[in-house]
DNA sequence: ATTCTCACA
DNA sequence: TGTGAGCA
């Protein structure tokens, strides 16, 4: 068996997953409502959470005490499983030359602007999206 | 002993 | 998010 297969395993109930992460019962159900972790079932419809549930329950955590809401942390764990799924599949391959072309069109300024747009303000969604603390310094 | 869902003096 | 009720 690999590895990954290995991390996806469904092994502890919530209380495991309480003492490993420090969160209280209640938010990791409530992570859950919000899929952003999705535990598998078991016998008496009680949750079984993998190494790979443990390690995002971490992150979220981790995102939660930095200021981020729930909106920006479904953001970042999204683009996560994303990146992941590109990882495997295309690697995308730039020449020196692209590289440079872009550089010079995007200025500091105007990424800033787009953070700005699509982040700190509303994305595309129409979704309330991410913070109030940590990185709102890279908007000031 | 634990976890689950539901609901809020 | 906490907390307690009533089950399984």
């Amino acid at each position: 068996m690999d590895d990954y297969t290995r991390r996806k395993m469904p092994l502890f109930p919530i209380g495991i997953v309480k003492s490993l992460t420090e969160l209280s019962a209640r938010q990791i159900r409530y992570y859950e409502e919000h899929e952003l972790v999705q535990p598998v079932r078991s016998d008496g419809n009680r949750r079984l959470y993998s190494f790979h549930d443990v390690d995002r329950l971490l992150e979220i955590k981790s995102l939660i005490e930095k200021g981020v809401n729930l909106a920006g942390i479904k953001q970042v764990l999204l683009m996560q499983t994303q990146e992941e799924a590109h990882k495997e599949t295309e690697e995308p391959t730039f020449t020196t030359q692209q590289v440079e072309k872009v550089q010079q069109e995007l200025t500091e300024k105007e990424l800033r602007k787009m953070l700005k747009n699509e982040i700190f303000q509303g994305n595309q969604y129409g979704k309330a999206s991410l913070r109030q603390g940590e990185l709102s310094r890279f908007f000031h």
